[in-house]
DNA sequence: GACGAAAAAGACAAAAAAATCTTAAAATTT
DNA sequence: AAATTTTAAGATTTTTTTGTCTTTTTCGTC
């Protein structure tokens, strides 16, 4: 459904969430091993979520690397998917119509619509916080376990 | 949601289904004016499809073209997808991990499982046929109002 | 202030997707 | 059978996405 980058970058936000604090940075060696993810990619990526929107912190340095805020944490999934630019995904027509409305539908439209509400409703109700909360369960990943073991770049 | 390739693929098909018939062969050039795609690209994705699945049919030479065998309409929307192995974008997990299950969940996996079937009924549903039936009614297209008049290549 | 550890920045490379162009093959018409 | 029309096939190009590598900057520690 979403490309790599949003892949990376979804499950990177989780595990910083999950793991970091502000007295407790995570190095982008150690979140690319973990979401089994291209480490200088992952980045790169991460790079642009802290200079455009200030989702994740960063600093340099010894002790440095990502963390993110309690209120950060709050953020909705769909908002995440508005800041890494990649809502129109869920919003646009299935059949990659620029101009699919109500007024001049495509053929999927009457039942697309019913279930793009739901689509989206599944990323606003769920907020960061929401998510890692599922992670203290037991059997929830972020990573490829059939991936342990293999050499990282 | 999907790739520009899949889009057009869809679109051709469904304006095909509804346009021709073993007596009334549509060129490639109609049908990418008609769905506004590139002429020889589509021109490719539709030969995989009439090679590899016959789910459209094509004859070279005068008053060649395109066409679909009414049986062909009936085909769901779904097996169409998999026909263009694009199924997996809505079968595999939001995060992108690759063994995402009910033993092995992501964070998303207990929202995600609800939509998921949604999606799949909703192009197992329709066939074809439903499709084209819907585009006789009025304002329902294929193509984009916006580029009326823009040059084709 | 020198050293080291980290991210930032930017250049570069590889792969995949999207698109175009040219030639060949097939079929119909004359 | 030659000319014409149409898809098939294949080569090539362009663009986008994904990934890597090197250098710079920042900041803490000694």
């Amino acid at each position: 459904m979403f490309s790599k980058s949003t892949e990376y970058a979804l499950r990177a936000v989780i595990y910083i969430a999950k793991w970091s604090s502000e007295s407790n940075k995570l190095g982008i060696e150690p979140i690319a091993k973990a979401i089994d993810s291209p480490k200088s990619f992952t980045a790169k990526i991460l790079q642009k979520l802290t200079r455009n929107n200030r989702l994740i912190l960063s600093v340099t340095g010894p002790n440095g690397g990502f963390y993110m805020t309690e209120e950060a944490k709050e953020t909705s999934m769909m908002k995440v998917l508005m800041l890494l630019e990649e809502d129109h995904i869920i919003t646009k027509c299935v059949l990659g119509l620029q101009e699919c409305s109500e007024t001049n539908p495509c053929p999927m439209h009457s039942r697309y619509k019913l279930i793009k509400p739901l689509l989206k409703d599944m990323f606003e109700s769920k907020t960061i916080r929401h998510l890692i909360e599922e992670l203290d369960e037991e059997n929830i990943t972020l990573g490829n376990v059939l991936s342990i073991g293999r050499k990282q770049k």
